[in-house]
Order: structure tokens, then sequence, then C-alpha cells
DNA sequence: CGCTTCCTTGAGTAAATTCAAGACTTGTGG
DNA sequence: CCACAAGTCTTGAATTTACTCAAGGAAGCG
């Protein structure tokens, strides 16, 4: 059995707070989704939602990562979404959707009941132009992966998605020194997201760890030991913007 | 030079009425916005918008196709979207893109003045939440080309974008037979949507061809004779679904 | 007519896949 | 504590799909 963290937490302590749906919102309307919010956690690999099965809530995710899939009728499957903390699962008006979505590793989700969110959404400006932002950024981040998909090399998709981790996890991360990393996707997870076979994906990261750009503690953890090398690798700036 | 056709024509008898950002709009509503639109029309392969230009103006296609393409320092480049009549140019609060639009056909927009259409839709839902589905729209067409660009076949590939063009033109024709279609892009723009090298594009083609699925009555204007085969050669669907 | 752009087709190549075998990790039960 | 199984990961060898390179044909435009 996964941890359970089903306990509500306060909005106000809550480390979504400022990405979430509820970023814009002040603390009369705080109070109002604190009302009707709750807690559900998932285990690493459970089904959260079936591919058009109607959602009975709409949720942002507080812990973990949950995947977004698209499987074709003889199994070829791509990921076409990857949810961190402060995404949102969800969208006015579409009661249905159409992919998979599960957890990746445990995940705890701050949920609303469905009708009750749409309401709430209608009379509360600061949340419908939250989503609509945060449906801009996933658009964002779709059209980026297809340049992904479509464009690059095993090894520049593997060194993009090692990037991304490290971009989106600074977030929650104290400045400083760069600490060790947990892959939260398996080695074949990692392939339906960035369009390749496992076993490319084990031999790109294998070549990265050579090449002195990651280490790996374990399979699972690692560090970027040459952070301005994995951006070079990338291919999306011909020379390498330093990040950190 | 290409067909001007700057002539303002009343909402009332627009042919993207009831697709485009203004579909939900009462009466009132359009006159509003028929008052401070424009028509500009663009040649093929004259640029719309650079990435990272400030946007001038947002605009729904009226006629034509325009492209959204990213561009990678070495000169690969990936399409990440196709604008067909109806779509929409531009995003609230989002002054400026990260990806080209061109015009790959002669375009017409119908163009609003960025401050002025940005207010309009603070003070009018039916636009706000139009805008909301053309995005997610998007997002869903993004995460489908996801699929195609990680897990289909060239052959796939091509089916399905010829597949996706009969679907959206349909819109506009008669119902009934089906007429000829024209290309709105050349191979290797083809190519560029599709992940692939025009060379592949060509040869798909002519296999589809061959194989008795399409018909050319020049390179760039054909004939599909026989869809539920086009179908089942898009790999959407084990067995085919007749589409019409 | 000549130029350019677009498209086709063939031959050889390369990147990633497929197939296969085995190693490591974790949890379960003897 | 060890044996065993299941899941995950690595690595090698052969194969395949799509790419690259190259040449030439067709269409459009001055």
């Amino acid at each position: 059995m996964s941890i359970q963290f089903n306990t509500k937490v306060d909005c106000q302590y809550c480390p979504i707070r400022h990405r979430a749906v509820c970023a814009r919102c002040d603390d009369s309307e705080l109070e109002v989704l604190n009302a009707i919010k709750t807690y559900r956690s998932f285990e690493a690999g459970q089904p959260i939602v079936w591919r058009g099965e109607p959602l009975q809530f709409v949720a942002s995710v507080v812990s973990g990562v949950a995947s977004l899939t698209k499987t074709m009728e003889d199994g070829r499957t791509q990921m076409v979404g990857l949810l961190l903390p402060s995404d949102f699962i969800g969208r006015p008006g579409r009661r249905e959707i159409e992919f998979d979505v599960t957890a990746t590793t445990d995940v705890t989700l701050c949920c609303f009941e469905y009708k009750a969110f749409e309401t709430l959404v209608n009379d509360t400006p600061h949340l419908s132009q939250r989503l609509m932002e945060l449906a801009l950024d996933e658009l964002d981040a779709a059209r980026e992966w297809m340049l992904l998909l479509g464009r690059k090399t095993a090894r520049e998709k593997v060194a993009t998605f090692i990037e991304m981790l490290v971009r989106r996890s600074k977030v929650d991360d104290i400045e400083g020194n760069r600490p060790e990393m947990a892959l939260p996707l398996t080695r074949e997870q990692m392939a339906n997201y960035l369009g390749l076979t496992l076993e490319t994906v084990s031999r790109q990261l294998n070549a990265l760890k050579k090449d002195g750009i990651l280490s790996f503690t374990d399979r699972r953890n690692f560090n970027v030991t040459d952070i301005s090398q994995l951006h070079l690798e990338t291919g999306d700036d011909a020379d390498g913007g330093v990040i950190s």
C-alpha cells in the first residue's frame, strides 16, 4: 500500500498554491475552494481516468506524476502529456477526455466535484482566466513536443526529456546545488513519451552517462554532472545558453 | 499579385460565421465585431507573423490555409499546426507566439486590432468561452498529432493527413459526392507536418495512388477513390469505421 | 525559351527497431 | 536465509524503415 495523504492541507500552506488553477484566487475565493476540495491518492500504476469515461471530478496534481496516454488498437502507445505538481486534470465543458490518465508514481490529487467546480468557474473570473492560461501552457508544451517527436534524434529526445525534468523540478527545490533526481518513469514509459523503444532509451541514457553528462546512483536516480553540455545535446540552441 | 479580398463581408453572410471565434455571439455582439474588423490578404508563401514579434492583430482565417512552424537552429523544421478557414490566430494575454505563421496558399484573414479585441473579450463571455473552446480543440488536435508523429508509419501518416483534409474540407462542401480536392501544401511542407522527408511523402502518395485509394488529376489535385480503405490505412481503427 | 521550383524515382546508407539473451532488483514464500 | 518469480533494465546482432544523395522530368513564369 502506498502512503496515504488524504489529510486536507489548508490552501495557505499548499505547495502548489501559486502555480495551480487557484493561483489567481484571493482569500475569499480560496475559502470556497477549500470547503469543497478533497484529496485522493493513487498508487504508482493505477488508472486515474479512463478514456471516454465521464469525469467525476477535476483535480490539481499536488504531488507525484501522472501521465496522459493514447493507445492504438494494435497496442502502440504514445504519451501525450506528463502531469507534474500544479498541473490540472479536466477542462471546462468537456466531461470526457480522449486519453487515459494514469499515476506513474504515487500521486495525490486535490479534487473538486465536476459539477460544483463548473458552476464555480462560471462565477469566478480568476478561475476561468487561470484555466485558460493553463490550457495555453499545455498547448505550447504539446507543440514543443511535436518538434521533438517529429524532428529530434534519439539522443536529443532523451536529453530534452531530462532537461525538462530538471527545469520543472527546480520549482520545488531550494536554490543552489543540484540535488539528486529520480526518473518518474520506467524506460518503457519514457520510450512512449519520446516516440522511441525502451531499448533505445536505455542505450541513450547510458551513452549520456558514458559521456559524463549524467551519473546514476541506481537505475532510477541520477545527477546531472554537466548541465550546459546537457543543454547542448537537446538540439534546442546552436550554442548552449547555460541554464543555471 | 494575388486576388485581393479586402471588401468587408457582412458577418451575416460570412462563411465561417458559425465556427469561428464569433460563433456564439448574438446580433448585437456581432455588430461590434463587424465595426472593428478588417480584412487582410496574403499571397502563398508570405509570412503572416514571425516568431517572437508582438502581434499587431488577432484574426480568423476566412479562406485559404496558413501554417504554424517551428524551426531548429540547423534548419530542421516541424509544422505544429495547420490553420484552415474558421481557425484563429492569437490568444488572450499572449502578445507573442513561439512559432512562425505563414500563408501556404493565398489567405484572407478577418483581423481585429490586438488591444481592442482584448478589451472586447474581457467584456464578452461569448467570445472568451469560444476562445477557450478553440484552444481546447487545438490542444486535442495537437495531441492527436503527437500520436501520429511518435508512433505512426510513413504510410499511416500520409493517409491520416489526407483523411484530415477530407474531413475538414467537407464542412464547406455540399453533401453528396466527393469533389476533387487540392493539396494545400507542397511535398516538403507535408513532410514538415508529418515528420518525414519530402521524398518519403512523394513515395507514399504514389503508393496510395498505385493501390487505388487516391487518384490524381495533377500533382496537387486528387480524388479519394476508396474512402473506407483510406481510413483503414490511417491505423486509427482496427476495422475501418466507414466515414461517409 | 530558359529559368526556377516542385516533384519523382533509384541506389546506397544510417538510425533506430526488432529479436534475443541475460543481469539486476524487489518481493514472496519455503 | 535462500530460492524463485516477476518486472525492469542492459547489451548485442540482425533487420528494417525511412533518410540521404543524386539525377532527371514536369510545370509555371518571366
